[in-house]
DNA sequence: CTGAAAGCGCTTACAG
DNA sequence: CTGAAAGCGCTTACAG
């Protein structure tokens, strides 16, 4: 390592100063920047004569143009759409809140809600709840507050009376994953019943019957609704459910991984598992790669590299890209005054197989 | 399946009405929101009062604050920000652009991101530059039009000179992951040279002579920094490297997939592969599985689950979060108006060995 | 083709 | 403790 470095001794950074200098920068003040006056001033026109250039509509001739254009590259003028946005009603912003952009699921339906927010030429604020409630409203309010146009929310909580002089007012709303609570309102969700009995029937088909299912807390709709799933396809084939086959709760390793061995020890184990979601699926593979016997398992939410574990994962997928697609398709149509009554839309899930879920019982 | 729900046949949604009808919602404008202006009327007080008392200013006896507040409950009031931040300059909001959301290196970055962020009461805008150039400066300046405080930047373009007049205007800018093209500004980066030095030299110390090299873009600075790292491992260790060994390109399957096949057949096939992202990796791991030989393995950038495959994979990883944590903490410091001369700052990588890259060379 | 006046919904700087 | 006037930087609705 070149030792002529400064290294910072307790992060291990290398600060280096630039060699040039930072431009010489006014104090951060907005009032140092050029206003439409002070490019008519330059120009030796009229105000209105430059919110024409600056906005490209017609009327100016070819000579005006020259001079106002003229005016603004010598100033730096940049329109400041702050003030475009108090006099027009409409921001072109929408807020996208979700659990946090962190977790692979999240990043995909984001980008897919800014990919068409770009398409009607709007930006996206993202806000991550932390699967906070408090925070949730918080996040919601400060946006509406911002005059963004729409909404696109995936609830952390379950009570959004919160949102209704918002979306009286005009704030266009959709909910994502989850369902809305105590109000009516667009919703657009995977089929997470159908898929979980879809993944458990699965696993019946290979002959488990003592199936044990993980999941997130009860009061989350996905996690409520992939235990009925499971719930349902036990019923289906007529096997009766014990109690210390389902866990629900935190999705963390340190929860996680007890409920598991719990499940997989004694002596009557579960000889197959279905995980209810992404995190929960990654920790049970790492406790039923420590296992003796062979344990299937079958995962809702795919994760990348699930194909090249021995044996691959198979999982109950679910396309987060057209989740957010969908969401933020219906807040334009909700903005475009297409829309009356609210819908519930449910996305079809797919199941995977990639081995683990087509392991017989052991013993 | 419940066949009395009607399915979309082309996308197989469920459509379902939702049983409420959604608020008698008028046209969607914000002429129809109350202002501080109603809220002072039916109040009976003068706009500022009401101005006290939204924003929690002293100076309101208490039966004066009852009867405001009784008002903006009555009218479901909500202070409009965009009027808010014409007047006080600052907008309380900072852009991020990055690649792209869906990839999972750029969640936590942007999460990290967030977090600063919101501890300054600030609002973040994201926006994917899908590593085009002309796209990242529109975004760049969409966003300074908005007036935010301030741009976390991870360029897809090399010259920056657009961002000049926005930096003189008093915009933060910081640059984050690659640096800036002909402007001097703040740079947060990973120690992209070192670290991929240190993963091939790890090779070379474990045998490997014959080692590949599968990159992105040469154009990509982090690409260009991390082949320069191989170089220098390669000549520190006495061995000529040969063009055979090297690809660098666009990291999708189609273009790394050959890349990789061939490196690994031929009379003198190459022993090991260090991969110089995340994507790459993923790619390269499927290909390695297929050879009749064992291949050893570097990648950089950590992947999920690399811990669980076989062998696991060994990496060069960096932090995201704290790339994103420190380049937003730098921007809130230029605001703050501390900070004087632009900076470049590098966090090292960290070599996690997990079994790919202490195979020994085969045959 | 061009521009002066009013107003979007707040905050600032004052005056009472 | 309270409020009227001016202004942030644009667009709207007019008039010339």
């Amino acid at each position: 390592m070149d030792r002529r470095i400064p290294v910072d001794d307790r992060t291990g950074r290398r600060i280096v100063p630039e060699t040039a200098r930072r431009a010489d920068r006014p104090a951060p003040r907005y009032g140092t920047r050029p206003t439409m006056k002070d490019v008519a001033a330059r120009a030796g026109v009229g105000l209105k004569t430059v919110s024409r250039v600056v906005n490209g509509e017609p009327g100016v001739t070819p000579d005006t143009e020259r001079r106002v254009q003229e005016a603004i590259g010598a100033l730096g003028f940049r329109r400041n759409d702050s003030a475009r946005v108090l006099r027009k009603g409409r921001t072109a912003s929408i807020g996208l809140i979700l659990e946090d952009l962190a977790d692979p699921f999240y990043g995909p339906l984001s980008r897919a809600v800014e990919e068409v927010a770009r398409a009607h030429g709007a930006l996206l604020i993202n806000g991550s709840s932390a699967e906070d409630p408090e925070r949730e409203q918080e996040l919601a309010l400060a946006l509406c507050a911002r005059r963004v146009d729409g909404l696109v929310v995936i609830p952390a909580g379950d009570d959004h009376r919160y949102l209704e002089p918002e979306i009286k007012a005009g704030v266009a709303t959709v909910f994502v994953d989850r369902p809305a609570g105590h109000i009516a309102a667009d919703v657009v969700l995977s089929d997470n019943f159908g898929g979980a009995r879809d993944g458990v029937a699965h696993l019946i088909a290979h002959g488990h019957r003592r199936i044990g299912f993980i999941g997130d807390m009860p009061r989350i709709h996905t996690a409520a609704e992939r235990l009925r799933g499971y719930r349902a396809a036990m019923e289906d084939a007529g096997i009766a459910v014990e109690d210390s086959w389902m866990s629900l709760g935190a999705t963390d390793p340190g929860r996680v991984r007890p409920a598991a061995e719990a499940m997989l020890s004694g002596p009557a184990p579960v000889t197959a598992v279905f995980s209810a979601n992404n995190r929960v699926t990654v920790t049970v593979i790492r406790v039923l790669a420590e296992q003796p016997r062979r344990v299937a398992l079958v995962g809702f939410d795919d994760i990348e590299l699930a194909d090249l574990l021995q044996p691959g994962v198979t999982v109950v997928a679910q396309d987060a890209a057209a989740l957010g697609r969908t969401a933020a398709e219906r807040l334009f149509r909700q903005l475009d005054g297409t829309l009356v009554a609210p819908e519930r839309i449910e996305l079809p899930t797919r199941l995977i197989t990639r081995g683990s879920g087509e392991l017989p019982p052991a013993e």
